[in-house]
DNA sequence: TTGCTTCATTGCAATATTACGATGAATATG
DNA sequence: CATATTCATCGTAATATTGCAATGAAGCAA
């Protein structure tokens, strides 16, 4: 039904899925890298960044917005944005552990 | 149009977001993370463990099996599943580099 | 005020994802 | 052989995602 069951799973597993989703595109993950690379607010020039229409990246900074990944600062006829580093240890943490799952693996099966 | 412009991004971005798809929906979290807890192959049960329908569960499963996550082994009338380590390393590695960007920021700029 | 720039929102079309019943393939058991 | 078990696949319905043209809102400049 296009819809996931989210209510059969743990909070941890869901937050793990809402976070890992956002990364699931790569203009997102393109955003990003170039906000981090910037290493300062970007004000206005994403959608020449990026290849994609003005509304598109729009709308995606709107779900990394809405994750609080980043933030925008409103400055005149432009909006700055900008990564907000508080929430993205918090989710950096929360991926961490479970990508490190493994290193607690004693045996091997197959 | 419901479809990713892979083509404007980096071959990185794309495999970076093609892994966190893959992590964007809880069921499979789930899987893996039973998956890493029973330390062994996962003969069958998984459907009990799970609370999805059987055709649901294979259908999790076949994506995390085609991106090499996972590896499925025919034993008799079951199949057991375990996590490919090679192939989360591979990944791990790519998925890390990726959330610690924040390490190298020095300016805070909002 | 008029026009320009910048970004958000709306509305829509195309495609993707999720979930499951029904069915099929393969093996084991009696 | 007949039956049961386990898992994959097919088909389908419901919902989500992606992308953009059109439009709206807000500030700036002349």
């Amino acid at each position: 039904m296009g819809l996931s069951k989210t209510e059969i799973f743990t909070d941890q597993q869901n937050e793990i899925s809402v976070f890992a989703k956002v990364f699931g595109h790569p203009a997102r993950v393109a955003i990003l890298q170039h906000l981090f690379k910037i290493d300062t607010c970007v004000c206005g020039d994403l959608v020449n960044e990026i290849g994609l229409a003005q509304p598109t990246i729009s709308q995606h900074l709107k779900e990394l917005k809405h994750l609080g990944l980043i933030k925008g600062t409103i400055e005149g006829t432009r909006v700055c944005y900008c990564i907000d580093h508080n929430n993205w240890s918090k989710m950096k943490q929360l991926l961490l552990e479970f990508l490190n799952q493994d290193v607690a693996i004693s045996t091997e099966c197959c």
